[in-house]
DNA sequence: GCAGTGACGTCTT
DNA sequence: GAAGACGCCACTG
């Protein structure tokens, strides 16, 4: 059979990069997506292994405080918040500015409300 | 096989 | 309102 813990991986990466510029989700909101109770630390570990996954923005992705609590897992800290002002954003002490307005949740996706 | 840890979240004190 | 503890599942040692 197949590797299935791959699956749950690759499930995660996908929502992720399908995370518009500017926009940035939470780990529970992708969980939810995915249909994972208490993912949300399955979600966090899946992104630690997403540093095999180039493709993969880990850093529009904050926890549900809008805090980057990831950021010093990536190969430089200052560039996830780097990345996300590029995209527009504002970073104020590691946590994002009117995080409200710039969350994005990937249920709406299919959800055509 | 057991114990510890972890990019979180929610409940309780 | 803030801080602490628990839960939940997966991976490493």
């Amino acid at each position: 059979m197949e590797k299935s813990k791959e699956n749950h991986f690759d499930l995660i990466y996908q929502v992720v990069r399908l995370i518009p510029e500017g926009k940035v989700t939470s780990y529970g909101a992708i969980a939810s997506y995915l249909g994972l109770k208490s993912g949300a630390r399955m979600v966090g570990y899946a992104m630690n292994a997403s540093h095999t996954q180039m493709d993969i923005p880990a850093h529009r992705v904050v926890n549900r405080n809008g805090v980057l609590t990831g950021k010093h897992h990536f190969s430089q800290p200052e560039e996830m918040q780097q990345k996300l002002e590029a995209e527009g954003l504002q970073i104020e002490k590691d946590q994002i500015k009117d995080f409200n307005t710039h969350f994005w949740d990937p249920n709406e996706l299919e959800l055509d409300h």
